[in-house]
DNA sequence: TGTACATCAGTGAACGCGCGTTCACTGATGTAC
DNA sequence: TGTACATCAGTGAACGCGCGTTCACTGATGTAC
């Protein structure tokens, strides 16, 4: 009745929600530009006023997915409370769930394939475990010494139980199961960084050492946010 | 020059190659069933006397990739020497050396979204794990109350910087780069596992909880080779 | 306030494409007697 | 050793399909004067 308004006002979004959708329920391949464009109910050309290519589209989905997955991180470490572990477990936490709750989302998050740089995605997770790390150092919960490149010790522990999770190549049965392992996971990785030997000085390494040979490809864009 | 035989003789397995070394050179969707018969110098439809479909192709090349992986890995634990850590330290740095060397494959060989069982894949990288494990604990490098479920941590630990390396999120520099990573994750983790405080006798908590909540995909088929 | 015009964001028909899969077939191989 | 016949593993033509993308277009909106 009227009709929609010939003009849609934010149909780049639109598309990005009906792809969202779509995938949510069928995965990564089991949608087209068409099929997203028919149901915002506009033609399948229009979408090419708003992205340059259908990959540009799922670019752009996975940078939106990635983006909220850190405000969700960032939100849990903030509201955590406790010992100063407790922060870093509720982003453990929150990351698993997430990838329990939309595993097709979370595979398309990641196993994208991105080839360039794209924009900057804030906050990333990187970042944010490399934030909630910086703070662990600094009340002491974590020696100077392991701190380089310990996000990325955390970041790969807890990525591997969500791809494990989202792949289905591991069930876990119960949303309590779930928090456990991921906590598991978190405290154990916590507690071998806390416990690493210290540089020996026989041979000395560069303390910038991890930050050279293992770069973020968040970080390479905005080298501050990670250190 | 006499020409091929009519009969190929192992056309199922040449499939299996061409479409690996397609997918290694141009990822996943980088290849077709068409393709591949050709490069074989097959016609498109005798693919179908081995297999139902390209699915069923595809998952069987990822069941040979992984059994493969579970080869190197079990062959890394077994060559390794030094500390009781040693073994588990060596399939990690396989595991992630294999990731780099081939990320398409590594790409596929998981982020396949099996749904049925499939075949057993022998030896599973989870056997591998789950068996050194056992070894560490039963040479007192693991408590016994750490044991249950510690494959499925040491598992993510691994798992996640080979998919954050396959996906190209994380780079490494150096084959030393990656090396060291590998180890570095796998210690922290072991270290972490090894000073698990024992479950508390305020819950007791049965001592398979974690088997009954975490289950692997191939532990399933196999109850038994994951204990 | 009204008119001219550039720009933006839609339409819908059409394109070529390569794909997976099917079908009826035929050449080669293995087995029974 | 030879013949008949079932079975296996190829051929090649054809199918329908839905896809991403293009194009010339038009309706709506915003801005200048």
């Amino acid at each position: 009745m009227a009709g929609r308004p010939y003009h849609h006002g934010d149909l780049r979004n639109a598309l990005l929600d009906a792809a969202e959708a779509l995938i949510r329920d069928r995965g990564a391949d089991g949608w087209s530009l068409r099929e997203a464009s028919a149901q915002v109910g506009v033609s399948p050309s229009a979408a090419y006023h708003h992205f340059e290519s259908r990959d540009a589209l799922v670019d752009a989905l996975s940078d939106r997915v990635i983006a909220r997955l850190g405000e969700r991180l960032s939100d849990a470490a903030a509201t955590a409370h406790g010992g100063p572990q407790q922060p870093l477990i509720a982003v453990g936490r929150g990351y698993v769930r997430w990838a329990v709750e939309d595993p097709e989302l979370a595979r398309l998050a990641f196993a994208h394939g991105r080839t360039e740089p794209a924009t900057l995605i804030s906050p990333h997770p990187h970042d944010v475990l490399a934030a909630e790390l910086d703070r662990l150092a600094a009340a002491g919960g974590l020696p100077a010494s392991a701190r380089p490149g310990a996000e990325f010790v955390v970041w790969a522990a807890m990525h591997g139980l969500v791809m494990l999770l989202a792949d289905g190549l591991v069930r876990l049965d119960s949303p309590q199961a779930i928090d456990r392992e991921a906590e598991r996971i978190v405290r154990a990785v916590l507690t071998g960084l806390e416990a690493e030997p210290p540089p020996s000085p026989a041979w000395p390494v560069p303390r910038s050492a991890h930050s050279e040979t293992l770069t973020c490809h968040q970080a390479e864009r905005d080298p501050a946010s990670s250190r």
